[in-house]
DNA sequence: GTGGTCTAGACCACC
DNA sequence: GTGGTCTAGACCACA
């Protein structure tokens, strides 16, 4: 895993398991690593680690059995893609709008640049 | 002017000042608020929009007199433009194609909300 | 068995064991489940048990037969509501009235759920 | 401040913020004081503090304005109130109600005890 | 000055 | 073994 800087490391740790989630690496109702396997294996401190499980639980995206692990929630995955959606169709795509307003880009011609990339 | 979490204060105030010379609110060889002005306008502390200034003086969009103030280059409004167009072509709109991607959102439906958008 | 997450599920358990002996369903001087159906009953670790067990040993209030089981100790049902009485009396009745201060519900309120309640 | 051991220390400044915004020693709108002098004051380090004002945060009872400091959201004494309220209503209560059954202490008792305490 | 992040390391309760 | 909490100290971005 690189880490850009412009996130923090900690929230760069909560994409990768919403991402892990989504594609099913991650199962729901399954065990996720241990705070400190996962350290480990990202090469991170534990505590940074602790810290995306704690802002993950506070998502009510996993949940913790004491002295067990950490778990996925039940509808994780969907609760992913709702949140996300949710902030995109809120914020992202309107700032993306204005954003070829000002520039002077059309929508067609975002669209040929789209299809353009897939066609590689 | 609401200020997003997101972005730092001051340069939310960097895309504001570009917006208003693009559409020429401020325009070129003029002169822009004093730092105090404009702090007090946008309620902001002083400090901050001099670090606006000093961004945008360093990209030589806008230039200093003085004693006297700030004034907006020539040509810094194609400068913004260019900049700007770079900016999306290299990392937006790639980031912006992933994010539909991910969420499963077509093109098409982008281009419909575009329309919608358009016809309010 | 739900377990709540501020206490310690083998202290869980330890109120459970007592509140058993209290309504005589583990009466005095019988034998109480093993450890392993116990755990496999709460689908909890063993281990866990073994706590509860060896706290409420501790406390005489259960003793052990080697190699045959744990068994009810005689007064416990008494000891149990002795114990209790005391630490109700000392620490949660303040607690409470405390609390119904700061939130200021006032006693006949409280007489009144609890009337509502035993109705039901 | 004395930590009671009981409780994680943050959680006891959170506790104990809450109550100063309900007594209104800390007014809605108005800025607490920062992480630092917070901690220096009830002799904690920085850390836990800002452990205590991020769970807050999370909860919408104080905001942060970058570089400037933490503030009382409006409306936070009465969410408070309100959630301490629910959490009574749901949990605590019900658990009172279950203890004074065990113990065979009446209703009436409580009152007693109750107005004798206000007497003092 | 403010908060935000991260590290390293410790000790604890719990399963 | 698991997570939870706390400390001490560092560096950074931001107002």
């Amino acid at each position: 895993m690189d880490f850009k800087e412009s996130k923090p490391i900690y929230m760069q740790i909560v994409d990768r398991i919403c991402g892990e989630i989504i594609t099913g690496v991650f199962k729901e109702e399954e065990r996720i690593p241990s705070v400190r396997e996962y350290a480990a294996y990202l090469e991170v401190n534990a505590n940074t680690v602790v810290r995306s499980y704690d802002f993950l639980q506070n998502k009510d995206i996993i949940f913790n059995k004491r002295g067990i692990g950490y778990f996925v929630s039940q509808g994780a995955a969907d609760k992913i893609l709702i949140m996300r959606r949710e902030l995109f169709m809120k914020e992202q795509l309107n700032d993306f709008f204005n954003e070829i307003d000002m520039l002077k880009i059309s929508i067609d011609e975002i669209v040929e640049l789209y299809k353009n990339r897939n066609q590689q």
